[in-house]
DNA sequence: AGATAAAAAGATATTTATATCCTATTTAAA
DNA sequence: TTTAAATAGGATATAAATATCTTTTTATCT
């Protein structure tokens, strides 16, 4: 469903979320902490401070934390920063002239599914992530 | 979701389908009337008829057909035969121990859509495509 | 029997996704 | 003002998925 750098990415979030007192993490201390590869996880966060996804500071003392508006993000904004947004409405087949109105075999079944996902993922911040 | 194997796969069968008239096929048909890859498609098939799932005969005349058990099969036998029968029921976060009983942050979220097209796609047959 | 047409199978190539390495830049602390 | 700690970014390496090529086996037709 996702990519890897998207489920990193995710998890990465959901992390600093759940331990929300420790207020900044260097990328190191989020390798180790989700035994992730150091310099991937390090592409992967770089690319979600670009986009303004997650917060960041350079230098000395600095490193990678939520800030009270990035935690009112959907979490769509993080899928698509990494997969791009239409991995919900792709066709299941891969066929590109796929639509209502020129559904493949397969439209009808998958279709309500992939808009119900598209809908949670949309609704749901990061912060409401803690409640689940 | 898919891999491309898998849809290739379900697109030729969902195609013999829709033209059973024709009753058998050689690689390069197929090929040609989906616009894939000859080589590739090939591929795909074999694995398909070792896995007893689409039906074959070799040498002159032959070919690649569905037998009438075959278009009884459930699809998620065509799933599993490439992609392995786990598609649905894998952590969204790519966590192993992701469970009921130990969920990530987004398995509630989840899992009653994977589960929703688990059911869809074990119970719908290849013939029941042609009603859609 | 020999030629031909087809799937089957094995080996190889290409492309894309994933991961790592190395250097530059920034910034705070010493 | 120097130094160390951090992100940022470019370049490269590795692995996995995708695709192609070549040979072998099998069946049918002449």
């Amino acid at each position: 469903m996702f990519s890897n750098s998207t489920k990193y990415a995710l998890r990465t979030i959901v992390h600093m979320l759940e331990n929300a007192d420790q207020g900044k993490w260097t990328v190191v201390d989020l390798a180790e902490e989700l035994s992730i590869s150091k310099s991937y996880l390090s592409k992967v966060l770089q690319q979600l401070a670009k986009a303004g996804i997650i917060s960041s500071t350079k230098g000395r003392g600095g490193g990678f934390f939520l800030s009270e508006e990035d935690l009112q993000r959907p979490l769509i904004d993080i899928v698509e920063c990494i997969d791009g947004r239409n991995v919900f409405n792709q066709c299941v087949l891969g066929l590109h002239q796929c639509s209502d109105s020129n559904p493949c075999a397969l439209h009808k079944d998958f279709k309500e599914f992939k808009q119900g996902l598209e809908q949670t993922i949309c609704h749901e911040s990061v912060k409401d992530l803690l409640s689940n």
